[in-house]
Formats: C-alpha cells, structure tokens, sequence
DNA sequence: TTGTACGCGTTATCAC
DNA sequence: GTGATAACGCGTACAA
C-alpha cells in the first residue's frame, strides 16, 4: 500500500542503495540521478519508514515523557517546553499521562521499554517514597537502561539526572518575607507531607521561623494535601475557630486556590483580614488582578531544561550526574501585607 | 545490548518461532515449554520491541495527535481523555504541539507519516479556511491514507470524522438566556472570526436576537479574537464609553477572563453593574466562587470521544463518516441576571 | 507441538 | 558513483 524504497528504486531506475544514500545525504551520488530520485520521491509523495530505519540502525530518535497529570496548568507548561525542544531536533514523543497512578506507571515504563525509547523524561508518582513501591520504580528504570531525567518529583539516592525545585528555599524566602512584613502569626497550609516537594517546603518554612527567632505555633500549622478541596477545608476550619494567623503559606497552586475559596466564602479580605503568600503562580490569578503574591518556577522552561540534560546525556552517557534545581522568582502583588 | 528474541530462544533452548509463539499466544505450545520460556522472559527482563514487530505485522499500535496549545485547559483536558482510552487499549500516543503554527503542524504531519502511525487526531491551526493553506493541509491529511479525526476545529468539505462543539447552539443558548433574563441592549465579545468556531458562535447570537426580535446594535459588536488581552482591551473601551450594554456574551473561556479582569479594574460588579453568559468554563472561576454563567462541553470527554471515534474507524474503514457534535451544557450561577 | 525459512523496509558493507 | 547483499528483531506460513 504505502510505498517503500523499492519502489522509488524501481521508478528512478536505480538500486535502493542509491536511494538511500540521498534520503540520508551519505556517500557519493552523481547530481543528476539525485535529482531524479528527488523528483520521484516528492511525485509520489514518499516518506521512509522509521520503524525500518531504526530497526536497521539499532536506534529511535523517540523520548518517552510521563507526566501524572496533563490537565493540571504546571504540567501542561512542562509538556509544551519539552516539546518545544524535541520538535527542534526533529525527535518524536511519545506520551503517557499515569493520572497519579503505581499501575499505570508500571504499564507507561513497559510500554515505552518495548517502544525502545532514546530516553525518558519522568515525574513519578510518588518522590522519595522508602517502601517497596519505590524500588520497584528504581528497578525498572534501571532496567531501561536508557538516559533518564526525573521531574520536578524524584526517588531515593537517585542514579539519575533531575530536574527539580528549590523547595526549600522559595518556602524559606516566602516565609522571610512574611516575617520581615512584621507579621507574628505566620501559618502554612502545607502539601503533601508524603512527598518530599511538600517536606521540604514545610522544612523551607520552620528554617525560616527558626531563623528568625519565631515561634513556631502548633495551631498555625494545617496539613494539606496540595489539593484546592483540602486547602479549602483547613481554611474553613481555621477561619471559623476565632484565633486566625496573621498570615499563611499556600504550599502550591490548588492550595492557594482553595484558601481563596474560603476568603471568599467568609468575605474575608486578602491583605486587609489576613496576609498570604503562596508557592506556585496561578495564572488566572494574576489575569483577573488578585494581590495575590507568590514565589514561582518558570514551568515551561522546567520542561525545555529536562530535555536538555537528556540531549546532553545522550552526547556524553558518562559525564557526572547532574541535578538541576529551578530558581524561584517572587512575585510580590500585595498579599504579603496587611493594611489595617 | 538489550536482548532480543533469540537470546530468550537459546536460553530456553527452544527456536525463536515458539517464543513468538508465547509472546503472542498464538499456536499450540507445550505447557511446561510455555513455562519455561515465560520464567526466562521474567528473569532476564525482556521486552519485544515494538519496532521489529511492527514492521514484521505492517502494522502499528501507535496514534498521534496534534494539538496547538497543550498549555491550554481545554486541550489539556482533551488530551487527557485521549491518553485514558489510549492506555485501555495498550496503544502509544505520539504527541505534538503546532503552537499555533502552520510550519509545525506541516512538520507534525510528516513525522507522524514517517512513524506510520495506525491513526491521528487533529485540531488544525487553521479553521474552515478557504485558502491554499487548507488546502495543501486536507492534501497531506489525504496522503497519511489513516484514519482521521477532526477535533474542534474543522476543514471546508471535510472526508473526516470529526469532534465537534455546538458552536452555534451554545451561543444560541447563551444569547436566549440573557433575552429572557429581559436583559435589552445585549452585547458580545466575539472569537476569531477568521475561524469557524469563532464564526459560528457569532452567527448562534446573531440567530437568537433575529427569533426574538431584538433590535441588534452594532456598537455592542465587539470584535475579539479568543485572547485574554484583547477581550480586556474591548472590555475597557466599552466601558469607559458611557453606552454599556446590559449584558455580554463572551465566546471563549479567555475572553471571559479578559472581560472579568477589566470589570474588576473598574470596579464594576457583575450582576449588578452588567449581566454576562460565557462560552466555555474556567475551573479556577468555578472555584473561586465567582458568580459567572456560561455554557460549555466536557473537555475530557470530548478527547475520549474522538479517540473511540479513531478506535470505530479501525474497526470499519468503510463506514460512512461521522461527526459527533458534543452537546454543551449551562452552568447558571447568577451573573446573567441583574439585580440592581 | 516445534523448528526452518522467508519477509517486513531500512541502512551499511562490500564489491564493481 | 552505483548495486548486490547481509543484517536489524520479529511474525508466520510451512514443513517436520
């Protein structure tokens, strides 16, 4: 059905060889019969396979990328910086979206083993997960035995590249600010203390407290989850009891969204009945003109770096392991202070 | 390196056919050599490669899809959905983002050519356009010799299957509800005109007014282009013109978000200073509490949709084309009333 | 029930 | 400069 290099062999009156030789610009070939082989090619409208080729050259020019979760604003951007760079350097990528899922993933890594992948670009779904579960995990990716850089979320004594965030130190300077406003009852709405993108920002903000000489109040500090409902139950609940802080830290975008929620709802006013700063930007929040400050990694650049580090790895598969943590930028809108 | 089938053959000193054969549970094999070869897959962590099986099968389990914007929550909703029915039927999804642009999706289309993928999903850059550039898309849509399925946007005279919105309704709908609301001076942001879904949300109001005998004045056009900024742009000139309509339509989720922020600048309230309806949702409004109407389609679903659409036409290449239009749905939360 | 031999569409290594 | 020919890793008739 579809043509194959035989058949524009046959019709240019040639070898395969010779046109393989001017599909990949290799070897000698006398101009004239290049153009005519040009010429039949483009008449017949022929596209090498790339099944074919990489079997016979024992190499894919395909990454693999596994996101947990397309459909979230900081995912999205990362998909569309890596992509970015993989259309420059005319690779293919093959996508798999785990929904924050042990099962899928497993299946995604088998998937893209069998697929032969040049390298992967991972968030899994747990980081820095002890158990079994994460074993299993480094495991497998060994057994890829292809270039890998982990995302934003990453494993125990990793043996991979990585790209990440400085959790602690934009949870360190969001708090630093809010001290440095004068508040005295700073809060946190935490994440997921499970993974250590949410330890570490928790850990940002008792260094900060501590090195500051704050008192660090039991009372103050919520466990989230990283999800706008859970944000949004702890906000309730500390708004209704009467002892509010003077500020809060939202640990990532939904949290700050679900904090807000319950601003709302109680008619609470954002710098005036109480002070905030989050971690992660919100992009409709600043479209609409909230105050709302926050500290923030570019996303889209996290995604564009990630598949750098693969390129270089594939340049140099034994340069020294190289984890790079994304600076925070702050966004001051406001939030952080309280005008009485 | 990486084993292949023979390797597991010897080990289990058997001939590669019968490997095959467990592979893919075809033919009679003997139970204990079933075993056997299976215990030496595990052991040794094989994994056929796609690749050579697809050349040898001449056919593939991969589909591509090629969206403009994957930072974008209407495809990244949609591409979600894809990527869920995708993974249920063990298949690959090759990714691309056009950003928009004529160039890529021109590159898109033959990388995915060249990966013979079995299928694609497409939203076009372009949109019902008459020009060469449709034309020479439709060409190279024509050339892939797969099925297709249009998602969202559309071609003139289209042989595909396709995905679409009520475009026409949805506006109808919103327009109809603003009338009986007994709003009189309606105004609309509208979408792109140069592409049909913005067109055909257009001609929806246009269509309502005339069945309901609303007089339709022209200064209350306003002519945007799905983007936030330009929506805010037109927001605030009809704003600070004294002649606000009574209520506005916005035909995008971005125009909504352009024509909320300038409301706030002005401080003005909605549903009391001016009614609106909207085209499409915007989840953090929702969680927001804001009060904003509008009538929109499940994204998710609209991308599971189109990859079962892929999945029929495999099954029958021959059966007559199909375009599934997905209904919208009205979200009333008060901002099309005006309570003065 | 199992093994042999060939083909899938390329690239690469040789001769010519 | 060009053309046979052998890989690449697998599936599959066909033979045994």
């Amino acid at each position: 059905m579809t043509l194959t290099i035989n058949d524009i062999a046959k019709k240019a009156k040639v070898s395969k060889s010779t046109v393989s030789r001017v599909l990949n610009n290799s070897g000698y070939v006398r101009k004239e019969t290049r153009e005519k082989i040009e010429n039949v090619i483009k008449e017949n409208i022929y596209y090498p396979s790339a099944t074919a080729r990489s079997l016979s050259k024992k190499e894919s020019s395909t990454i693999g990328v596994i996101i947990p979760e397309a459909d979230n604003e900081f995912f999205g951007e990362v998909l569309t910086g890596i992509s970015e760079i993989v259309d420059e350097h005319n690779m293919t990528l093959i996508f798999c979206d785990t929904s924050n899922n042990f099962l899928k993933e497993e299946r995604a890594l088998a998937m893209l083993n069998m697929q032969r992948v040049k390298g992967l670009i991972l968030t899994p779904v747990n980081d820095h997960n002890y158990g079994e579960a994460e074993k299993k995990l480094k495991q497998k990716l060994k057994d890829l035995k292809i270039p890998i850089v982990l995302l934003d979320r990453g494993v125990k004594n990793s043996e991979w590249d990585g790209v990440y965030f400085e959790n602690y130190k934009s949870a360190y300077s969001a708090t630093e600010i809010l001290i440095k406003e004068g508040h005295k009852k700073i809060g946190i709405i935490t994440g997921d203390l499970k993974l250590k993108i949410g330890q570490d920002r928790y850990k940002g903000y008792l260094g900060a407290m501590e090195d500051y000489g704050m008192e660090i109040i039991n009372e103050y500090i919520y466990e989230g989850n990283f999800s706008v409902e859970k944000a949004y139950e702890l906000s309730k609940q500390f708004i209704e009891s009467k002892d509010l802080p003077d500020a809060i830290i939202t640990c990532n975008n939904r949290t700050t969204l679900g904090f807000i929620k319950a601003l709302k709802e109680y008619n609470l006013t954002l710098g005036k009945d109480i002070a905030a700063i989050g971690i992660d930007s919100n992009k409709v929040l600043d479209i609409l003109g909230y105050n709302f400050s926050y500290v923030a990694r570019d996303a889209v650049e996290m995604g564009r770096v990630a598949m750098h580090r693969l390129l270089e790895r594939f340049e140099d598969p034994n340069k020294q392991r190289v984890e790079c943590i994304m600076p925070y930028k702050i966004y001051l809108k406001g939030s952080e202070k309280m005008n009485p």
